[in-house]
DNA sequence: ATTCTCCTGCGACGGTGTCGCAACAGGTTC
DNA sequence: GAACCTGTTGCGACACCGTCGCAGGAGAAT
């Protein structure tokens, strides 16, 4: 998988470095979705000369190539992941747990063909994550 | 306006203040809606005594309420709005101009249902802003 | 006027993310 | 493999948004 990314970048005239592959290995290591100061500590643990700076620069840059999703979570700090096994989809979070869930990919699709439609605006459901309460709150309170 | 507040604050054994007063005020004075910091600055312009940390308490507490509503939006800080005119509704968030949009209140309401349903979910479609491009953004680009 | 608490002002703090700059290191070329 | 060009990094400081503890101040009931 680094291969790709290498590609991708050298496609831009922009280099595969070391805080970068270190970003996507700890990326590639996590199951779900990472915070940027997880993934500060991750890639810490194997070279602790990786700056913060340069956590949040390889995020970025990697984002911009179209190979990690970034979710803006309303209560808590912006989560990341590859979008290479799961594919970009709408998430939800809990504001009694914290939890965050994954949604069906389609899910959004009425809204958004209804939005564009009705007013031009263009969706982009798998940016923020929606709000509310999970199953296991919602029959506790 | 100001007596409504008064009531439900006294039914809770909270009191109708200064800052909180001027705060309501200053929420009313706004069309649309306003961020913490931008409240703290009118509320200032009329007394400069009243302290930020009062400001985010008062929203805190009107919230608390259900008189003000307050979304979170992905690039920006949360905004604020009184309920009482505008009832609660879904927002969106341009990516491009970072232009805030109303839409119309049931607009989430199938896939609230469908969530609902399907995983327990209880969604609050009101809480967060969508993101994505408006119209002018859109075609401009 | 007194009293009981809720509320406030203050200042410091914490988390998240960004920036400017000099030094460094990919990748290409010879 | 050495030199070179330029994209990237490390560093530290900074900005923004929001929260907290605490001592003192001010609502409202009596």
């Amino acid at each position: 998988m680094l291969g790709v990314v290498t590609a991708r970048l050298r496609a831009r005239g922009e280099r595969m470095t070391g805080p970068r592959r270190a970003v996507v290995s700890a990326l590639a290591a996590q199951p779900g979705h990472v915070t940027a100061e997880e993934l500060v500590d991750a890639v810490a643990a194997v070279d602790p000369r990786v700056h913060r700076a340069s956590v949040y620069r390889s995020l970025e840059t990697l984002r911009a190539l179209g190979l990690v999703q970034h979710i803006h979570v309303g209560h808590g700090p912006t989560v990341y992941h590859l979008v290479f096994d799961v594919g970009a989809h709408p998430h939800a979070q809990c504001h009694s747990c914290g939890a965050l869930v994954d949604l069906p990919a389609g899910l959004l699709d009425d809204v958004a063909r209804h939005m564009r439609t009705e007013t031009g605006f263009v969706l982009d459901g798998a940016h923020v994550a929606l709000s509310g309460q999970c199953a296991r709150c919602a029959t506790t309170s």
